[in-house]
RNA sequence: GCCGAGAUAGCUCAGCUGGUAGAGCACGCGACUGAAAAUUGCGGUGUCCCCAGUUCGAUCCUGGGUCUCGGCA
């Protein structure tokens, strides 16, 4: 058996949220037997489906997805996690003889699967988090910073030093596993081969149906939703409740926002979001095959994958 | 109609009795290896309402206009 056909060929689709990637992804998967592996920090969570536009039962009726409300809310789910569990859905779909797909917004964590990433492997340590951050509030953000030079400086040149989330998990893994942060982020040869679907729309045209969907998630019950997290006792600073979105609905829900302020906000959190997306993204990367969602007919995307399948 | 206040970046506004401008937000670009829809770095934005005058020089001073917002009729 050559290398090649050992390997699992996976086909990512990647794209700004709103842009369509759900409905697009689900077309494709029926035309070529695939089943979906979603790559969303947010879609974990169970009981968050209107503010996340997390696919409908329905939708899910037609396609098989994964790492979808795999989690409570009040869990924090991961990068490694999200990794790991990635790694097992996409072998048990190939191993049964299908097309994974992973699609989803969260670059970090389609990088992380894609190009093999070894993140550290020192868990999270709340506490140690918490005594960092209390630090970093009473004696400055630069006595971390300067922790982290001290003990590696290769780290403390890739983050900013008013960065203090990385700060702190670097410095968290070096306490934890006294060995650097710097020589324990790997990146190794990716195990798939890889098509690289990309889905695009002109920003003013992303952002309009951005404020549209903003609307119709107010329609469909969002304040509801995040008044049922709020009533199960949810912490707000849990990841979960960070989302866009909730955290406003939670400002109107406690009297803090109007309703058009808190859309307002939605709005144009969700236009910065789109982005920082789209940095994980680029239009020039020749290794993505871009399409303008619109203009382009799912055959022509269908045959690319055909192609690259071999089918 | 009268009396006040104002007109400066896409928006809200700052600008020391004159040397052609600035902050937040927005917008654009970047970083990211167990919180990532998180966290964070960098960067443009302009007939300083119009016309005249004073001055070597007006966003700023003077006169006139236009418009906006208050108050009184």
């Amino acid at each position: 058996m050559s290398k090649v056909e050992s390997q699992t060929s996976l086909v990512i689709v990647v794209g700004p949220t709103a842009v369509g990637k759900t409905e697009i992804s689900i077309q494709l998967a029926e035309r070529l037997d695939g089943e979906i592996v979603s790559a969303d920090s947010r879609l974990f969570y169970r009981g968050m489906d209107i503010g996340t536009a997390k696919p409908t039962p329905e939708q899910r009726s037609r396609i098989h997805h994964h790492l979808i409300d795999v989690a409570d809310p009040r869990e924090t789910w991961s990068l490694s996690l999200f990794q790991r569990a990635a790694s097992e859905a996409i072998a048990d779909i190939h191993a049964r003889g299908r097309t994974p797909f992973l699609v989803g917004g969260t670059g970090q964590y389609i990088h992380a699967v894609t190009r093999g990433w070894t993140p550290p492997a020192a868990a999270p340590d709340m506490s140690l988090r918490a005594d960092l951050e209390s630090r970093a509030k009473y004696e400055g953000y630069q006595r971390l910073y300067e922790e982290l030079q001290q003990f590696d400086p290769a780290s403390a040149k890739r983050i900013d030093p008013r960065n203090v989330r990385r700060t702190i998990r670097a410095l968290e893994v070096i306490r934890l596993t006294g060995r650097k942060f710097s020589d324990q982020r790997g990146q190794a040869e990716g195990p798939y081969r890889l098509l690289t679907i990309g889905l695009t729309r002109p920003r003013p045209e992303l952002y309009a149906r951005v404020d549209a969907r903003i609307e119709s998630m107010f329609a469909a019950g969002l304040r509801e939703e995040v008044q049922g997290l709020l009533n199960s006792g949810i912490s707000l600073d849990l990841p979960a409740m960070t989302s866009i979105g909730y955290r406003e609905c939670v400002g109107v829900l406690q009297g803090r926002l109007t309703v058009e302020e808190a859309k307002m906000q939605m709005r144009r959190a969700t236009r910065v979001f789109v982005r920082r997306q789209a940095n994980w993204f680029k239009l020039d990367d020749p290794s993505i095959h871009w399409f303008e969602v619109g203009r382009v007919q799912i055959e022509e995307i269908e045959s690319l994958i055909r192609s690259f399948l071999n089918l």
